[in-house]
DNA sequence: CGTAATATTGAGCCTCTTCAAGCGCCGTGG
DNA sequence: CCACGGCGCTTGAAGAGGCTCAATATTACG
């Protein structure tokens, strides 16, 4: 977290812009350049991004911290779309469409965030088709976890879509694997999980309280799940 | 319809290869080459183009028909994913990943679809970033279309989602408007409205007929659906 | 450290599913 | 062309799973 630079305050911006995966291929005076086009702005936490109805004509770079995407339906029901961390981007639909956003994003903690300008991205994926071609997979790859969300919405129960939820952040959260149960961290609050499960907090509380009960996991303070019994869950 | 070429039985391919949206911006060079790459195939009914675990390495264009993609969770329930038309494509993500297709493709009427192999698509992406701009375009609207269908499976219930289907088609098909009436033709069997829409048939049915005897809409012969009060259908 | 947001637990309800049976439509084969 | 068979669609009754509402307990942030 601590940080000695040469210009205080203000980080080596082009080395930022280089370990955002879309633009990873790019040389440094290319790097450079971009570098020169972009902003980097700090943001406390719950600090409201853009609202549905805005339309923010940027493309947001998370450097540090993490973005909560959600949804309000017209019915009032707040749905959590995802989760965005370090080297993540948002604001690329509306780039697409042009058009103003349906949807909320908001801070989870202290983040920074660079944002680069509409015009200047399409100039950026015009003379540099790599970054257009990292852009496609991006999205490629959110696209297929969506499509797989909605056949588990559509399909499976609250206990299937808990499970897999946590096995799934299991797969990220790879550490030692020394240990027989492995333990996973809530990157968000319990309420935001059931959100996004497309549940109520009550049925995920009484939920994990069943597994528990089952001798599956174990919950700790603090948002941690203790798993003991993989393959109970994984058969779910 | 009618066609006067050279060669018969064989179309005008570029051309063809042109009214593709991501290939819509080539010039005739360009399209030529394409051209010469694809393989134009004729499919009938029901025919599977693939399944679950297979990887086969063409990028798909629909030129005539209608092809259902659709995936069987574990517990064996099929969920239909979406259901595409005339320039439209599939097999693109499995382009990205590299991995086998986690879903099924089948035609649903008789159809004819060309096949582009990954590697000269990879080939077209690099030389002609305009391809894969549109791409990303094309993308990336599915991507806001999928997670929009994940707010309402989430937060809304049957009657909310069968009435947005509605009216979504309604938008979707708009002819004259002449009519007080609208009236819609599903585009697939009722069983896949449902499956669709993540609900049983016999939910469909129910709520269909309690909207029909509600007198908001009348059910017709041959999937159609005459849309008698459209406000009401708007506000549920 | 105090307060507000989050989490848990309980009871009742409501929607959708499941299982089962009957009907109707359409395409096939005789 | 008609008869048959199958699949899709409808309708009914029973059941389960998740939601709502409400009260309490706990956590976490300022």
């Amino acid at each position: 977290m601590e940080h000695h630079e040469s210009h205080p305050g203000h980080a080596p911006l082009e080395v930022l812009v280089g370990r955002v995966p879309i633009f990873s291929q790019l040389d440094d005076v290319e790097l450079k350049d971009i570098a020169g086009r972009v902003k980097l702005r700090h943001h406390r936490r719950n600090e409201q991004l853009y609202g549905a109805g805005e339309s923010n004509p940027h493309l947001m770079i998370i450097h540090s911290g993490h973005v909560k995407v959600y949804r309000i339906s017209e019915s009032g029901h707040e749905q959590l779309i995802r989760v965005l961390g370090e080297g993540d981007f948002l604001g690329d639909t509306s780039f697409i469409s042009g058009a103003p956003a349906d949807h909320f994003a908001s801070t989870l903690d202290a983040a920074d965030i660079c944002t680069l300008h509409h015009d200047d991205l399409r100039d950026y994926l015009l003379r540099f088709p790599t970054v257009t071609y990292k852009m496609l997979e991006t999205l490629s790859n959110r696209l297929e976890n969506t499509e797989r969300q909605v056949s588990i919405f559509a399909g499976e129960g609250a206990e299937h879509r808990i499970a897999g939820y946590l096995l799934e952040l299991a797969g990220e959260q790879r550490t030692s694997k020394e240990q027989d149960t492995t333990t996973v961290v809530l990157p968000i609050a319990k309420k935001d999980v059931a959100s996004f499960l497309g549940l109520t907090p009550e049925t995920l509380s009484r939920k994990f309280t069943q597994f528990e009960s089952a001798g599956w996991i174990r919950m700790q303070p603090r948002r941690t799940v203790e798993i003991i019994n993989v393959p109970a869950l994984q058969q779910l």
